[in-house]
DNA sequence: GTCTATATGTCGATAGAC
DNA sequence: GTCTATCGACATATAGAC
């Protein structure tokens, strides 16, 4: 592993753990074992290497999201999948995180990333939301695109509330609840009103 | 105003808009326009400001969320009012944000005063919810204490995504979302079953 | 209570040798 | 590419007069 790589990693660990602002370039150095010299060789400044960094974490986020998209199941089953899937509550998002850090919040650049990443997800989401609609899932009447943001902001704010109890309960709570809500969201049951026959 | 109070109001508004860790002394003093040796004289430490400037914040919030305690409405009108009423998206929530701030996070004594007031808040949701399922407003099977949690999670996320995008219409879309699904969750309409009759 | 002066450490970066 | 030395600015106080 290059001495570049471990710098990136090690900011990556960093950012989701501390974020950007309070993460020194000191810290990066003590924990990568690289030196100061190699540092600023391969990144000329703290928010280069941060950019860097975010990239990589926004990169980790990804393919997990894309799980939505699979074909293997239910469109209902792989929301449920998705939304149930173990997080680690205490250590929050380390994407979502980012939009809480100052430097970051007022730094386009560096706002990028997240705001492309988000985007992504939300797509995902929306897709497989819309195909448990069509697939008379989920009821007729609901809007795919804003459900999406819905459960989004169910595991960014679950986050949240679990941080400030210090306790998973919470988090597994909102997402138990929005779980709860869509499968009462589910068509009156009417087996035998199919339209298509 | 004394003095002591403009260091407080200074500090709150600068937790909420810069967080714990990135504000400096010198930030409050600047801003407050209170000299340095009143500022130590008054607060020992720029924890001990911080921590007043977290009870006053707390304190502003609470008062707000009481309107789910409320009388005057059906259970489930007074849910909505509060799900929906205005809101700043970008700032985001002056008491959640604290959850992100690395020095807080790891501090117990910071992280008391929010913890206490997401305990409130989530009461207060958790007694109009019960309301709104005893009134026939939600269906019977729904769980009030995890609905409660969800709809904290959906506004404190819905800031995060907001925040991402830089734009409110993410935060908007969440709750309206959430209030699709809460409709969704009425009971089957049969208005001659009432089992009490 | 408020002021100015001072202190010690860290931040984020640069310089220049190897 | 990596090293050690150094830098000016700022963070977070402390000292002590008024």
């Amino acid at each position: 592993m290059t001495s570049r790589d471990r710098l990136v990693e090690t900011m990556s660990e960093l950012m989701w753990e501390r974020g950007y602002a309070d993460t020194s370039p000191r810290d990066v150095r003590e924990r990568s074992g690289v030196g100061q010299g190699s540092m600023y060789h391969h990144f000329p400044s703290k928010r280069d290497l941060a950019l860097a960094a975010l990239e990589r974490n926004v990169a980790d986020l990804l393919p997990a999201s894309s799980e939505l998209d699979g074909e293997g199941s239910s469109p209902l089953a792989r929301i449920e999948a998705y939304l149930m899937r173990p997080r680690d509550a205490l250590k929050g998002c380390k994407v979502g995180r980012m939009t809480q850090d100052p430097q970051v919040r007022e730094d386009p650049v560096l706002l990028a990333p997240v705001a492309r990443a988000f985007a992504q997800v939300h797509l995902s989401w929306a897709n497989a939301l819309r195909a448990a609609i069509d697939a008379g899932e989920l009821r007729g009447d609901l809007d795919a695109d804003r459900l999406a943001h819905t459960l989004m902001a169910v595991l960014q704010g679950g986050y949240v509330l679990a941080i400030a109890q210090q306790d998973p309960g919470p988090f597994d709570s909102a997402r138990a609840g929005a779980l709860d809500l869509l499968r009462a969201a589910a068509p009156a049951a009417a087996p035998d009103t199919d339209v298509t026959s």
